[in-house]
DNA sequence: AAAATACTCAACCGCCCGTGA
DNA sequence: GTCACGGGCGGTTGAGTATTT
């Protein structure tokens, strides 16, 4: 089935800027009678427009609820998280998240504004950021993903607190993008790990806490990040930060991970990851689990525990630290 | 001061989907 | 099941404005 005429284009129906007469006819006819058929309006209301032209002005600009001006830190930071959550589809806007979300959280604001405001600043932003701004996560491809410690620590100077530099915007920024793209990263390599392919479980260890179908080097990852912080995922972005900013465990997944061919990313059946996990046990004292313990949490548990702690991350909109240091 | 460039945002286009006859 | 229609969305355009050179 062809796509039917939105208007009458036998008329030669005016387009481009709405004059104020128009506005005010429209304005007034709506005021009288609602705006019913949009296609039957523009005749109705003595407007030589397409019923879609009229639609689109009144409700991108003379509706009356419509809240104009700047966009609010707020505002900004309700679309972050919309976008983290819906993708590019935000703008369709499934009605249920439309209306909670978007009316709740953004009374008076209109499809359209915000997707120019996406376009025109926030996606500038993240593009800056080296962060794609349509997956959210770094633009990063494997052999980038291999120097990972160097590029987490390529900031000059640093945590933001600590800077002798904190002052400084422009030198904020990049600290403070770097420090995001530590959080994406991470949330990539998980990602990445959901995605890999299924390998036989080599290690008990990362077995036993659940991430067996995961790649060894990963499994060691986030083996060694349960083991740090048994049976609990991060509560509140703060913690997570803190997870993120001392980097210990991931670190130590890493140096594993980037002793790796790509193929064995791919395909690591015959790697000895496992023994060396099992054989050299260098996960930290500080917690009870043990190469000869097998972990009470079942398998389940731990895979929603990861994925909890992300879709809270996600979700947190009470993360005040990282939005402000976003939005700056 | 003028030209070039970048930015903003209202408006449009084409496609898609849901609905009802 | 098919078709016509209404409405909505993502992507794009282009005029006006601001900033930089």
């Amino acid at each position: 089935m062809g796509r039917s005429p939105c208007c009458d284009e036998s008329r030669s129906l005016k387009k481009g800027p709405w004059t104020p007469e128009e506005d005010q006819k429209l304005v007034d006819y709506i005021g009288r009678h609602g705006h019913g058929s949009w296609n039957a309006l523009p005749k109705l209301a003595g407007l030589n427009r397409c019923g879609k032209s009229c639609r689109l002005r009144w409700t991108n600009y003379l509706r009356p609820d419509i809240r104009r001006g700047r966009f609010s830190e707020e505002e900004e930071r309700i679309i972050i998280n919309l976008h983290s959550v819906l993708g590019n589809k935000y703008f369709s806007f499934n009605m249920h998240i439309y209306s909670i979300e978007i009316i709740y959280h953004l009374p008076g604001r209109t499809d359209n504004e915000i997707k120019n405001f996406w376009n025109t600043h926030i996606r500038k932003k993240f593009l800056q950021m080296g962060i794609d701004p349509i997956t959210h996560k770094p633009r990063v491809d494997l052999s980038q993903f291999l120097n990972l410690p160097q590029t987490l620590y390529s900031s000059p100077f640093g945590n933001l607190s600590t800077s002798p530099f904190g002052n400084n915007n422009a030198l904020k920024l990049q600290t403070d993008a770097t420090q995001l793209a530590r959080i994406e990263l991470l949330q990539n390599l998980l990602e990445l790990m959901n995605t890999s392919a299924v390998i036989p479980n080599v290690g008990n260890y990362s077995g036993a806490l659940g991430f067996d179908n995961l790649n060894q080097p990963f499994q060691n990852v986030m083996a060694q990040a349960t083991l740090q912080n048994p049976g609990s995922s991060p509560q509140t972005t703060g913690e997570l930060e803190a997870q993120i900013n001392s980097l210990s465990w991931f670190e130590a997944g890493l140096e594993q991970f980037e002793g790796l061919s790509d193929h064995d990313v791919i395909s690591n059946e015959n790697s000895s990851y496992g023994h060396n996990i099992q054989q050299e046990c260098k996960l930290p004292p500080m917690v009870n689990a043990s190469c000869d313990e097998t972990p009470s949490l079942s398998q389940t548990d731990h895979h929603f525990a990861a994925y909890e702690a992300w879709e809270k991350f996600i979700d947190d909109e009470t993360s005040d630290s990282y939005w402000k240091k976003f939005l700056e």
